[in-house]
DNA sequence: TGGGTGTCTAATGACAATATCTCTAACGATGGA
DNA sequence: TGCATCGTTAGAGATATAAGTAGTAGACATGCC
């Protein structure tokens, strides 16, 4: 424990060496412990009423101090005793309260009233919550009547029938009635008094104030007036947002203290005005929008790009409406026309008319529903189920989200032209409830009312880390997630129901004419006909529902302008991403946004949450707002060309030709053979295949091409969030860094910087790198480029009419980028004064091995990938090739035939995939299918090419072992541990399934959760057909195999993660941009020489302290007291312990137990020198033979039982010294 | 005559040893055969001789005293013996792949004067039968379709489990196709399957358990029990009393994996009962079947986009409310000949799209190189 | 308890089988006491 | 009114669906038999 909590404060403070983070870091601590102080004062203030403390779960938090992990107890696993019970009643339950908010959000009181009293055996957590909704929505009744008596008899109910304890927000909320009343002497009478009966309980009132969620600015200086409070008298957390709120209440803001500002007052902004930020917004917004060549970018205060990201965000479902209804327009306007020929927006437009009208229908019928109970038809029952859910949103909106879904999730699941229902349903699903959950902030905030949680902290680049802290700071108070913000996640049951309703309503309104000629009379008959359609597909023999589009409409998603079709939830941001302040708060401006992407698997999420309660992830925060403020743009010129093509429909360079699908093979004759057959039916198959392929890129292409374009004159930011093991990703799917050639050839850093001299010289390495000349020397490479001048400026100049060397490289589109980057450099008058925006990548050279060898201390393979310094590039694929080739010639001179056969042909890219998938802990099997298919490419006939696979595939895992011989055993090591852990039993576990999860913490203090469990699932019955969906709650017993498979690579990406991390934070420090994809490091050409230092310190920071010695100390102590079970052979040392423990113990119990453990013993002994006596008979005839009984073979007794966990000893490391790589240039390269 | 089994051996348990009538090697009883050790594929794997006795006597096998017989899976081989005792065909070929019977079938094949061949090749395989008939090992001839050919009877052990249930369907849709063996004609076919899929291929209309196989089934063989468990059928829907003639009793101790196992007798119809394309026929089979026991209305949903004109297309006479298992062989004949006259039918008839497939990416995003 | 047998075989981003039949438990109605 | 019985129904669990298996070999789980 000790050496561990040294490492983590090595690594926090070397992060924060100077500058920024110092403050950070500082902040933060300071911070926590206050937050800490707080949390005591309130314990001892509130103990009279014991309910107060507000977690939700009873979970044993161990004593915070700094260097110890998260250990959630196996009994404390939410869902642990009840799991897999996701019974009907389990189902309705878990809806009820969604359905629950859902009513109070559309005023349906009455029913939200009857499901409460429904409910039973809720959690006094959760009850409370659920209590304090209620009231809350009671407040504008109240204030309608004039009457509070509805919220006061609510009270007592609460406390007395119900046991409920009232907390300090539902005090707030009654508070909140009471400055309803416009009679003064009835408002203060109540006023107090509320306050008495809550000072009576402990309660403070600067507490209750400072609930956040429930107070608008004016009613805050309305309490303060009446109890004669001062804002210092209010309750830490909440202080400082107050005293800005009203502040900011008082005067006009002013640019300069923007990044003090909470979100207050929309409304006061100054400068360009509402108007023109919306004008600026019409590329992105405007239906009447088209793009002018040069359109002048406006600089935007920072205050101001948060309104437009804001009205993006907001206005964008309304926006797309417009472009449909203006693309429809003009269609029309331009007078008759042939159908065929409509526009995929005039389509989408007529859609959406048809289908408001139809949800409206619905919703009335839900109403209805509601209304008479009593008359319940089995459709009227559906709707109880999922009708509040429905008039969440307007009828307009639902419509939208769905045309919007149903379009972005062709084409995935792998069918053809059309949509698993399931992923439809969930997906649409859950598209409505973030909706939902948006609006719900949005009108809080138009309301006034404070929310804790600080929407943004807008300010210039050097008060982020201070304004950051402040709002960490707030963010550290209760004020986390206000109760009147909470809403539980709906249940994937409701989701699929409201899913279902809407697309089924779709599926009847949407029309698309098609064109068909009649079979018998041959002549061109036209249908409207749906565009979509619910069919079936077989696959290995399941039925799978899918929700088909029909060929007319697929050829529109190829071709059409996308204009208008992307959520804007799923585009890149205009303004810096929210700091990640918390688990859930961070990212886009108005939808709740989770920093880890989780599979499902309450216990990742349980961590996640405590971790980001403790302030354990200050540090991947931080490293996420880095990754998230480096700001982007598009290149106009790859642009251009890339656009070009795109109307061409010439297939270059990844994106493929328009309409021109491959053919069918022709059938053969019907009675031919059947293996014929088969191989026809294989080839139709995979021709489908590839054309489907080609058409998913060319949507994947238009959408890419689209955003692009919208952006042209933006600068972006990519919000980062990560997955399970912390690596990052940037959230807006369709277009960032991380995606193809294309996306990165599309993107350059917003701001500039002097080449310089090293910059330039970086350049010139960027470009050889990009074509794929990667092998050779730094200088080599320049040298390269250099030689290529001609082509380059060629390509520059002439993209499309030249000789398109780009074209030829392995990332054309950078290629392509760089050309124009490098030439205009080279043309200018002084090249090293060239401001240059383009990103320069320096990439592990096979990151995964290069953290193993590290871990490992192997010598060699240090050395194989340039973790010691070199004076070229050394290459692993290249050392592996060598070694087995030696091999192989070594058995062809032995004489064996397979290795004869082989001279000559083992290459680099034989044993590149089987290298590289090492990592991954690809299988024998797996490696010799990829060595087979290598193979028959290098020319070994197909007859021979899988006997010879088999045959090198071994030569090539021991050379591996062999150059990796340390990090093969860390493998080894790794997967062993998991194992372990994953067959683990927590001492107090009362059923013998494995229930227990491989979990680490990564240096940067990430806690990781190996998800993998099985899934159980359940058939539920929707609109359009049943779905087979698992509930998500549900803690299932862990899939041991994949836990420990996945382990090993799991835990080294969890390494490269945080390296990745670091050196963000490094850079940031430092004043570098910094992007990353993993492994591979992005900064301005002048900044490479700085980062490269940056990164390799970092990866030595990492690498100093004892990794492995940490993580087996942690599994050590995480794992105390479990239990797993021992084997070994009776007569091993081992076994022999065991036995002689089992008999003394139970002879100090019984006599009886004794004598049959005794015996057991002896049984054992006896086994040993049982020999085979039966002596084998000789068969007189094959036949015979055959019955003849096989003799046993001897075996060795051995024993079982429940012990300890074990961890083996750790591999021993080798000689190699991390220091060294400060020097190695190709490290990174 | 001068047959002497070998002296049984205490370990070898050959108490219940069945007695022969010809001088093959001695098997050991039905028990034993039943348990006696590893390694055994799981089929139809007979281990009464007696069963197989009755069966030889009860079957005419005089059709083919001019012909091939084609044993696939032999196993234990109880039947190859009962027929050459009964019988003695002019010629019978032993498609057995499992080591295990190799004895077994070497006694057969040393024994009969090369009346009965051993061949280790794979009856689940087509390409054996080519090489079947290149080496000359079977002769089938090529025969007008007005008779059942009688040059060649198949009779087949199927695997257990997914396999079998496949291999059965296959060879059935070969019929309708005339490809395999049956390009030589009417090629009658004894297959020895799970009672339940025997059962699944003999339901009449209104059926629950019929699916796309049974319409296959009906439409292009006559079908005929000839070895079943008692009242085995007797639950069955509608069944066709005719093809129930005379069963000889099976029971579960039987086999070597204990289960209820039927011997259906396939005889090709000269013609199938439907005009339409097979390939079409079997679409609307596959899909129409998905919704069994819905309307038929509804069901046709199933065929294609724009389904409503497809309705309008079908032929007055047929009941559309009637649930699609309730539908005759006829019926879906009628049902795909007006699909084929639709306009707006799908143009591929096979599913596309992946579902199992490698590389399914094709946007080769993050860098990550699959498959090189 | 152990041997034979069946399953799986490259990590993550990025989760998804369904119609229908059978059987049982719970529920409700009914009717006689 | 209490309650025994019968009929109905909801829901949980089971099963079929499609249909080439090539070729290897080693590890590991299975509440097996």
């Amino acid at each position: 424990m000790q050496r561990i909590a040294a490492a983590r404060r090595r690594v926090l403070t070397t992060c924060s060496l100077s500058g920024k983070s110092v403050l950070l870091a500082g902040r933060l601590s300071v911070a926590s412990s206050a937050s800490v102080a707080l949390r005591q004062t309130r314990l001892q203030s509130t103990t009279a009423a014991s309910s107060f403390a507000s977690s939700q779960q009873t979970i044993e938090i161990p004593k915070k101090t700094d260097d110890d992990f998260i250990i959630v107890r196996h009994k404390d696993m939410p869902g642990s005793s009840g799991r897999d019970n996701f019974t009907a009643k389990v189902r309705e339950r878990s809806e009820a309260f969604s359905i629950y908010y859902a009513c109070l959000a559309t005023g349906n009181v009455e029913r939200a009233k009857s499901i409460l009293s429904r409910l039973h055996n809720v959690p006094p957590a959760t009850a409370i919550k659920l209590h304090n909704q209620y009231l809350f929505t009671l407040v504008g009744e109240c204030a309608k009547a004039q009457d509070l008596s509805l919220m006061t008899k609510w009270l007592d109910k609460m406390q007395k029938e119900l046991d409920i304890v009232p907390n300090e927000t539902t005090y707030a909320i009654l508070c909140k009635g009471a400055l309803g009343l416009t009679d003064k002497d009835m408002r203060e009478m109540m006023l107090k008094n509320f306050a008495e009966m809550f000072l009576k309980n402990g309660g403070v009132l600067g507490d209750m104030i400072g609930q956040a969620g429930v107070y608008s600015v004016d009613d805050i200086k309305a309490l303060i007036d009446m109890f004669g409070l001062s804002v210092a008298n209010i309750k830490q957390g909440s202080r400082q947002v107050i005293a800005d709120a009203l502040a900011a209440a008082e005067r006009q803001v002013s640019e300069d203290d923007v990044q003090n500002i909470a979100e207050v007052a929309p409304t006061k902004v100054s400068g360009p005005g509402m108007h023109l930020l919306k004008q600026s917004l019409a590329a992105l917004i405007d239906p009447n929008y088209s793009a002018s060549e040069n359109e002048a970018r406006i600089p935007f205060s920072m205050l101001e790009s948060y309104e437009r990201q804001k009205i993006l965000e907001e206005s964008a479902l309304d926006a797309a409406v417009a472009r449909w209804k203006h693309d429809h327009e003009t269609t029309v306007n331009r007078g008759k026309l042939n159908p065929l020929k409509k526009s995929l927006n005039a389509l989408l437009w007529e859609w959406h008319q048809a289908l408001v009208p139809l949800i409206e229908d619905e919703v009335r019928r839900c109403k209805e529903a509601q209304k008479n109970t009593t008359a319940a038809s089995g459709a009227d029952v559906d709707r109880l189920a999922y009708g509040p859910c429905l008039l969440l949103l307007s009828p307009e909106q639902l419509s939208t989200i769905t045309i919007l879904e149903l379009l972005r999730l062709q084409g995935t699941g792998g069918v053809a032209e059309g949509m698993r229902v399931a992923r439809a349903v969930l997906s649409l699903g859950k598209q409505v409830e973030s909706e939902a959950q948006a609006d719900m902030l949005k009108e809080q905030a138009d309301n006034g009312i404070l929310v804790g949680d600080m929407k943004t902290i807008f300010s210039n680049e050097k008060a982020f880390a201070l304004a950051k802290a402040k709002a960490k700071a707030r963010a550290k108070g209760d004020m986390a997630t206000p109760d009147t913000e909470w809403r539980p996640d709906w249940p994937h049951t409701l989701r699929a129901r409201v899913g279902s309703v809407l697309i089924s309503l779709l599926m009847h309104v949407a029309k698309v004419p098609n064109e068909a000629d009649d079979s018998v009379t041959g002549e061109k008959l036209v249908e409207v006909t749906p565009a979509f359609y619910h069919a079936y597909q077989y696959s290995n023999g399941k039925k799978l529902g899918v929700i088909k589009m029909h060929p007319a409409l697929m050829r529109h998603l190829g071709t059409d302008p996308m204009r208008g079709n992307v959520h804007p939830r799923l585009l890149p941001m205009v303004v810096p991403p929210r700091p990640w302040l918390s688990w859930n708060n961070g990212g886009y401006l108005r939808a709740k946004t989770r920093v880890m992407r989780t599979r499902d698997a309450p216990e990742q999420l349980l961590y996640l949450k405590k971790a980001s309660d403790r302030g354990d992830l200050d540090l991947v925060f931080a490293g996420l707002d880095v990754l998230g403020r480096t700001a982007w743009a598009i290149n106009r010129r790859v642009l251009d060309v890339a656009v070009t093509v795109w109307n061409t429909g010439e297939a270059i360079a990844s994106i493929p030709a328009t309409d021109t699908n491959f053919e069918y093979p022709s059938e053969p004759p019907p009675d031919c053979d059947p293996a014929i057959r088969a191989m026809y039916v294989r080839k139709c198959k995979e021709v489908a295949h590839a054309n489907q392929n080609k058409h998913s890129l060319r949507c994947d292409v238009n959408y890419k091409l689209e955003i692009a374009r919208a952006f042209v004159n933006e600068k972006m930011y990519f919000p980062h969030n990560i997955d399970f093991r912390g690596r990052a990703y940037p959230i807006p799917p369709h277009f960032n860094h991380l995606g193809n050639d294309l996306c990165r050839g599309l993107l350059v850093f917003h701001e500039g910087k002097e080449l310089g001299e090293e910059g330039l010289r970086w350049l010139k390495i960027h470009m050889a790198n990009v074509r794929g000349f990667d092998k050779a020397s730094f200088s080599e490479r320049a040298a390269y480029t250099m030689e290529n001048l001609e082509h380059i400026f060629d390509s520059a100049d002439k993209p499309l009419g030249g000789k398109r060397w780009w074209l030829e490289a392995e990332d054309p589109w950078q290629c392509l980028a760089t050309c124009f980057e490098l030439a205009d450099a080279l043309r200018s008058p002084n090249p090293e004064k060239y401001i240059s925006r383009m990103p320069v990548h320096q990439d592990g050279t096979c990151n995964g091995l290069q953290h193993y060898a590290a871990l490992g201390g192997d010598i060699v393979g240090a050395k194989q990938v340039n973790l010691e310094p070199s004076d070229s590039p050394q290459d692993v694929y290249t050392g592996v090739a060598n070694l087995v080739a030696a091999e192989v010639e070594r058995d062809a001179a032995a004489g064996n035939s397979n290795a004869q056969e082989l001279v000559g042909k083992i290459t680099r890219k034989v044993v590149k995939q089987t290298v590289m998938t090492n990592v991954y802990g690809v299988t024998w099997i797996g490696a010799r299918d990829q060595i087979e298919g290598q193979l028959r490419d290098v020319g070994i006939p197909d007859d021979r090419a899988f006997v010879l696979a088999a045959y090198v595939t071994k030569i090539v895992f021991s050379a591996m072992k062999s150059m990796f011989s340390g990090a093969h055993m860390i493998q080894d090591w790794l997967s062993d541990a998991a194992k372990i852990i994953a067959k683990a039993h927590p001492i107090d576990a009362d059923d013998d399934t494995n229930m227990t999860a491989v979990i680490w913490t990564t240096p940067l203090n990430l806690p990781v959760v190996q998800p993998y469990r099985k899934i159980s699932r359940k058939q539920i019955k929707t609109n359009l057909q049943t779905v087979f969906i698992s509930n998500p709650d549900a803690m299932n017993e862990v899939d041991v195999r994949k836990q420990r498979t996945a382990f090993p690579p799991n835990f080294i990406h969890s390494l490269d993660a945080t390296h990745m991390l670091m050196s963000a934070l490094a850079t940031s420090e430092a004043g570098i941009t910094f992007a990353a994809v993993h492994d591979s490091y992005w900064t301005h050409a002048s900044d490479v020489d700085k980062m490269n230092v940056m990164l390799r310190d970092a990866f030595v920071r990492l690498h100093q302290d004892d990794i492995m010695g940490n993580l087996k100390r942690e599994f050590e102590e995480r794992y105390k007291g479990y239990k797993t079970q021992m084997s070994a052979l009776a007569d091993s040392a081992e076994g022999k312990a065991v036995l002689a423990q089992r008999a003394s113990k139970s002879r100090t119990k019984s006599t009886e137990a004794d004598v049959a453990d005794v015996a057991d013993v002896a049984d054992v002994a006896d086994v040993a020198d049982v020999a085979d006596v039966a002596e084998a008979a000789s068969p007189t005839s094959a036949v015979e033979a055959m019955f003849a009984e096989e003799a046993a073979p001897k075996k060795n007794k051995s024993v079982k039982w429940w012990g300890d966990l074990v961890f083996r000893p750790l591999p021993a490391k080798g000689e190699w010294d991390v220091q060294n790589l400060k020097q190695s240039q190709y490290f990174f390269s | 005559g001068d047959f002497q089994p070998t002296t049984p051996r205490r370990q070898l348990d050959m108490r219940g040893t069945q007695l022969l009538r010809t001088s093959f090697e001695a098997l050991p009883s039905q028990a034993r055969l039943s348990t006696y050790a590893t390694g055994v594929p799981k089929r139809t794997l007979m281990v009464n001789q007696d069963l197989a006795n009755r069966l030889a006597e009860a079957y005419d096998w005089s059709y083919y005293k001019n012909g091939d017989i084609l044993e696939m899976n032999p196993g234990f081989g109880l039947f190859t013996r009962a027929i050459w005792n009964v019988a003695k065909p002019r010629r019978h070929v032993l498609m057995e792949p499992h080591k295990k019977f190799i004895p077994i079938m070497e006694d057969f094949d040393a024994k009969t004067e090369g009346r009965i061949k051993y061949t280790s090749l794979e009856g689940y395989d087509w390409a054996t039968y080519d090489k079947l008939i290149a080496d000359g090992t079977i002769t089938p001839e090529n025969q007008s379709m007005e008779r059942v050919n009688d040059s060649l009877l198949l009779f087949a052990s199927m695997p257990n489990g997914a396999t079998g249930e496949a291999l059965a369907v296959q060879f059935l849709c070969t019929l309708p196709r005339r490809n395999w063996i049956q390009k030589y004609g009417r090629v009658r076919m004894l297959i020895w399957m799970k009672t339940k899929s025997a059962d699944r291929l003999l339901v009449g209309p209104g059926g629950h358990t019929r699916a796309r196989p049974t319409i296959i089934a009906q439409a292009c063989a006559d079908m005929r029990v000839i070895a079943s468990p008692k009242d085995a059928h007797m639950g069955a829907f509608n069944y066709d009393e005719a093809a129930m003639k005379d069963v000889i009793e099976t029971t579960p101790d039987d086999w070597r994996q204990r289960g209820d196992y039927t011997l259906v007798e396939f005889t090709p119809k000269e013609k199938p009962l439907f005009n339409s394309d097979f390939a079409e026929f079997d679409y609307v089979l596959r899909n129409l079947f998905i919704l069994r026991a819905t309307a038929m209305e509804k069901s046709l949903m199933m065929l294609g986009s724009g389904s409503d004109s497809l309705i309008k297309c079908m032929p007055s006479g047929l009941d559309l409310s009637k649930p699609v298992n309730a539908y005759t062989v006829e019926e879906f004949d009628q049902v795909t000949q007006a699909f084929s006259k639709w306009p707006f039918k799908p143009t591929e008839l096979f599913e596309k799209g992946w579902t199992n497939d490698r590389e399914k990416d094709p946007k080769g995003e993050n860098g990550v190189v699959k498959n090189i």
